[in-house]
DNA sequence: ATGTTAAAGGTCAAAGAAGGTCATAACGTC
DNA sequence: GACGTTATGACCTTCTTTGACCTTTAACAT
């Protein structure tokens, strides 16, 4: 994790984690500032880690006394996690936003580890590109399928 | 022994070794620059003696901050699970192969209730036989990526 | 109110920093 | 000398980092 974009992503996490209310207000300048690098280079971050997959929402404002907002989502206890889930899915999964939403999955340890690398084995491109004729779809139909598995009571 | 490939296979064995976690994170350039050789010879040496057949496994990652992962596959006391991954490669598996295997696996403690049920939904009829030309192939051969997972190190 | 300015953040393309692939040359062994 | 293995280098893909230029907004001056 040597490089610049992990590094701030770690720092984002942490201080989020350290937030109780679910959220964080900074100013990209600033930040840029203190790791010493472009500010579009936070906006990369963002982007690639900060996402709505993993969980994340990104609001800003520009213009003096501008910022940026960084809340992390709510799991939503009351409704039954599948249902949000699947609206971010839709009908067409890519590998990324898998992975997205299984690190997602993983941090509400709703799935162990194993688990995890159990559906990215499936999810992954090796397994789902071959002889299949739209994988992106089918891959949206297995991650659905998995997380009503995932949400079945009666195991454990 | 004296032909640099072995060398770079011994010394990636040893420090393997002796990490206690079961993989190794490196740099390809480094590497190639303490042996003093091209990049891609490291290339050749995962690719012809860090092989899944003979236990590995090795991820990577491209671009700034860039790495090599390999990983062991805990199995060398039971190769009976090499031989159903052989067996795998290449073939076909039904549904109904796959619940025997699965059972197997949860009688052998190799997997958990719960991950067992993810295998089943993975495998089931309902996942891999929409849009795909050739089901069984398919299960095959996920199946195999499945059990090599299942068999990595670095997983609990 | 209205226009101006400065202070934010946004976008995008190009450069940089890794690792991957493949054809081919060199090496060893029989 | 033929064949399999090893080694290299040119070229490719992916991910990161930077910088130039753009847009939005608050503050200020008139």
């Amino acid at each position: 994790m040597g490089n610049l974009a992990d590094r701030i992503e770690a720092y984002l996490l942490r201080i989020l984690e350290e937030s109780d209310e679910g959220f964080v207000v900074l100013q990209r300048g600033v930040l840029a500032g203190e790791f010493s690098c472009a500010p579009s280079q936070i906006n990369y971050v963002l982007g690639t880690r900060f996402t709505v997959e993993r969980g994340y929402l990104v609001e800003s404002r520009r213009g003096g006394g501008g910022y940026l907002r960084i809340v992390r989502l709510g799991w939503d206890h009351d409704n039954q996690f599948q249902n949000i889930i699947r609206q971010l899915i839709g009908s067409q999964l890519s590998y990324e936003r898998a992975l997205g939403l299984l690190k997602r999955l993983l941090q509400e340890e709703v799935v162990t580890t194993r688990e995890a690398a159990l559906i990215r084995t499936m999810m992954h491109p090796d397994s789902l590109d071959n002889g299949v004729v739209n994988p992106d779809v089918l891959r949206a139909h297995i991650m659905k399928r998995i997380l009503i598995t995932l949400s079945r009571e009666d195991l454990n």
